[in-house]
DNA sequence: AAAGATTGACTGTTCAATCTTC
DNA sequence: GAAGATTGAACAGTCAATCTTT
């Protein structure tokens, strides 16, 4: 009797799981070790550009910035921090309220930011979108949208890329089984 | 004119492609930090003692373990030093290559893998498959491999969890587009 | 006291360099 | 010289503690 990874799930259950963690497990690598070589970015930081450069004024509040990322706090602010000392971003404290900074697009950034982007988007294309056919394009849209409905059941992170509301009721509609 | 994350991609492929994104981003977390909570483990050390619990002799040589676990030889190795010196593991010299090392999962091991198990497959079981139907499970399947096609076009790391060859042609088969 | 954010210490990953055996 | 693996340094991420403003 041995208790093994795929225990516990009857077949296609395993199967899947499997290939999910192996996407999960390697996507990220791709992606990053792409954008570095062609832009020293991290997919992390291209993706906290590329919020930053469709926001008004290209500045965000670093709680607005976390939630565009799927990021915690902490991360985020070493990640600025760094980008910073690099002439990427440059933080401005928030007249509003004094204990909220905005983080802001230098024009270096956003230089950076448009020298990355035709790759980055050749890569995601190549990897993902080009592999699968339009049927399974929206099939994935959904399936994710599921998923993310159990990782984070607020939308505390995920508000910007969650399907909207279907039908009627406001947002933080009724979600899930 | 601005170059944005979303920019390249049409409108359903940028929503695909940020629900995508999100799922890879956080899924890894809320894995790691269960199973750390509940027995101490990461979720890639999770994954090696599972799949040393299944081989013969509970031993895996570090190439191959490190291609069941969709792993880079140094990182496994890392990985390996820390469980060894936690008693969950044994490195020995491999009898028929020297230059080989081989990994065995002690009865340690084996006990904590049995402990932690019930909770990860209930884990990953709230997360992903019972956030989907029959037919959704299928269909991301079939999505997964194919991605796994353009992220791992060699199946140098995959071979474990890609789709078995559906007709005729032996390992290798045609694949893509 | 709670919200917004930052910091520092620790853990884990990556990359290049190295070592040994084939 | 190539395959198999290990090492060490640099880098990124996590967690708990802290600080300030509300």
């Amino acid at each position: 009797v041995v208790v093994v990874s795929t225990s516990g799930f009857d077949g296609d259950e395993a199967a899947t799981w499997l290939r999910l963690a192996a996407v999960v497990e390697l996507l990220p690598g791709v992606l990053d070790s792409r954008l570095r070589r062609e832009a020293d970015l991290t997919h992390f930081e291209y993706v906290t550009l590329a919020m930053l450069s469709e926001a008004p004024e290209r500045t965000l509040r670093m709680s607005a910035l976390a939630a565009a990322t799927n990021a915690t706090l902490p991360r985020l602010s070493h990640v600025v921090s760094r980008m910073e000392k690099r002439g990427l971003v440059q933080r401005t404290a928030c007249p509003s309220d004094g204990r909220a900074s905005n983080v802001r697009l230098t024009d270096d950034g956003q230089e950076r930011l448009i020298d990355a982007a035709p790759g980055h988007v050749a890569t995601v294309r190549h990897l993902v979108l080009d592999a699968l056919s339009r049927e399974q394009l929206a099939q994935l849209s959904t399936i994710a949208d599921a998923i993310l409905g159990r990782v984070d059941p607020d939308g505390a992170m995920t508000a910007f890329c969650r399907r909207p509301v279907e039908a009627g009721t406001a947002a933080g509609s009724a979600r899930g089984r």
